[in-house]
RNA sequence: GGCGAUGUAGCUCAGCCUGGUUAGAGCGAGGGAUUCAUAAACCCUAGGUCACAGGUUCAAAUCCUGUCAUCGCCA
């Protein structure tokens, strides 16, 4: 059994946004994969936040009459409630605010300064002076060179700013592509990179001057670091990765790098090119994956401001008051949008999943083969003694190939794979007690050591399923461990999951997981 | 405008790369049989121009071209 350190984060969340389903379900498959890695033994770091910085937020907080500090004080810590809320077992909460964190990101650019992969260069444009921004030549062409909200001209102006020197990484980025085809996933967005690579790479500035909050340029103080490049180190500074003298350094530096850094799509580009280009100037190893989400949508519709249908985190406590928080965390990682295209969340899909594969498959197997325990074993796990006529199932081979499928597909960072592996388990045992029969069987005495057999067989697996699918159904599995005695997870999910461990003689009492939902 | 993706049964999708029996799965719907179980599991049924139009081929959902639609990224 191995005890490897496995670190996986979730985008830190900007703290001008409403924390809506996007960010509990970032979180969510985040969660089942740290929870799955700590069931097979890993040292998992799990890291999560929030990014405070930035011009919108420093807006915000003025038009609310408040602090930009005391605005990300109270959006802040509405995210990390939703940890609680949704029971997500984050090791840490970073925020970019931390003095530990804005120390290190200061000490990190001066590197990045002194080997020169970030220079003071000067940047000219059409600014409007109204909204303070500049607009790139085509755009101002567009609007011709007026402002579209003030309707006065645009001036050339020029800014000095600071820039990060990514065009010298284009042919590093390019062989890293080509090298680890899966550090970014799924394909159909690591091709999306790579066509706007082969456009050419230019500098980006990595500072702005038009405002204050935010983290300083090391000797330039007027400069204020881009919230993105900021956020983007909150991967390293959370583990006091930045500088090995600093008080911040300690031995979590030794997750790094990363094994999933878990995104969405909308912030691909930064860190599919510009994260790993920084990580190469700094001389730090490459995370293993990015992989980036797409979104959910709500009921068939995008969800949008105007449409006012978010999903947000009064209707999640409401599916979870109903269905219970299994029951969303199941439907987030099987239906969720882990691939290149969108997925709908809707009220009658939720409902059709959760009856479907929870109270109608898991949940009425393991009542049917605790129940019939019950009648037929007294309410004791009974023994194999070998014997079984049809079913026809090598059990032991079966399962173990199972198990090798759903801990594989979790390592691609397949949930809905790992779940439908475990998940098969279950199926079969439903397959087989139809062919058995058992509850035939059971009404000639003479049979009663081959109905044992049957329901060793049925339980056994129903367990090593559920092994499986603590990760996603942490809650329900536990009540299954305690109606049935199977104590508590080892640590050793592989050797949890060998055919044969459940003892004979256990007192299995019967379970009903997962209650029917009447829909209204 | 540039690049890319997608378009298959009511719904969600697989198959397409490596063309070849009656185009598949799950869910939903209809029917049947059964009772160990949470009216569950099981069996049967669903007859969908594989977006559209051309082309290549003995043969195309599967390769090529064009059109339309949807979506993404970029500008």
């Amino acid at each position: 059994m191995s005890h490897l350190k496995r670190y996986i984060t979730t985008p830190i969340y900007y703290v001008n946004d409403r924390p809506h389903i996007g960010h509990v379900y970032t979180t969510t498959i985040c969660d089942v994969w740290a929870r799955f890695q700590r069931l097979a033994g890993h040292d998992v770091f799990f890291l999560t936040g929030t990014d405070e910085h930035g011009q919108k937020v420093e807006q915000s907080a003025e038009a609310r009459g408040v602090t930009p500090q005391a605005l990300a004080d109270e959006n802040s810590a509405e995210f990390r409630r939703i940890m609680g809320m949704f029971d997500l077992t984050n090791d840490e909460f970073i925020r970019t605010t931390d003095p530990r964190h804005e120390q290190q990101v200061q000490s990190l650019v001066k590197r990045l300064m002194d080997s020169g992969d970030v220079y003071l260069g000067t940047f000219e444009g059409w600014y409007d002076p109204g909204q303070e921004e500049y607009y790139t030549e085509t755009k101002a062409r567009e609007v011709e060179f007026k402002s579209p909200i003030s309707g006065k001209p645009l001036e050339r102006a020029t800014e000095e700013n600071y820039y990060f020197k990514l065009s010298a990484y284009q042919d590093r980025l390019e062989k890293m592509f080509k090298d680890h085809p899966g550090i970014v996933r799924p394909d159909a967005r690591r091709n999306e990179v790579l066509g706007r690579l082969r456009e050419g790479l230019l500098d980006v500035p990595i500072s702005r001057t038009n405002f204050a909050w935010g983290i300083g340029v090391p000797g330039a103080p007027e400069h204020v670091i881009y919230v993105w490049i900021d956020a983007l180190f909150n991967y390293i500074t959370a583990l006091g990765l930045a500088d090995s003298d600093s008080e911040w350094y300690s031995d979590r530096s030794e997750y790094w790098p990363a094994g999933m850094q878990v995104i969405g799509k909308e912030i691909l580009w930064f860190h599919a090119v510009i994260w790993p280009a920084l990580l190469m100037a700094l001389g730090l190893p490459l995370p293993e994956c990015i992989y980036a989400h797409s979104f959910w949508i709500s009921e068939g519709q995008k969800m949008s401001k105007s449409l006012g249908n978010f999903i947000d985190l009064e209707q999640l406590q409401d599916y979870m008051e109903t269905y219970g928080s299994d029951a969303l965390r199941y439907f987030l990682a099987t239906q969720g949008p882990l691939g290149a295209t969108d997925s709908d969340f809707s009220r009658s899909q939720f409902h059709e999943t959760y009856t479907t594969d929870l109270v109608n498959t898991l949940g009425n197997c393991a009542s049917r083969t605790s129940a019939m325990i019950g009648k037929y074993c007294e309410g004791a796990c009974p023994e194999d003694t070998g014997e079984c006529a049809g079913g026809g199932v090598e059990w032991s081979d079966f399962t173990a190939a199972q198990v090798e499928a759903s801990i594989a597909a979790m390592e691609k960072f397949d949930l809905s794979g790992s779940i439908a592996a475990a998940m098969s388990i279950v199926r079969q045992v439903d397959a087989f007690i139809n062919d058995t029969a058992p509850f035939k069987l059971a009404k000639d005495p003479d049979s009663a050591p081959m109905v044992g057999n049957i329901l060793y067989r049925c339980a056994e697996a129903i367990r090593i399923a559920t092994c499986l699918l603590e990760a996603t159904l942490p809650d329900r599995v536990q009540q299954l461990r305690t109606a049935w005695h199977l104590g508590e997870a080892s640590g050793d999910l592989r050797g949890e999951c060998v055919w044969g461990r459940l003892e004979p003689g256990t007192t299995i009492e019967k379970v009903a997981l997962f209650p029917r939902v009447e829909t209204s």
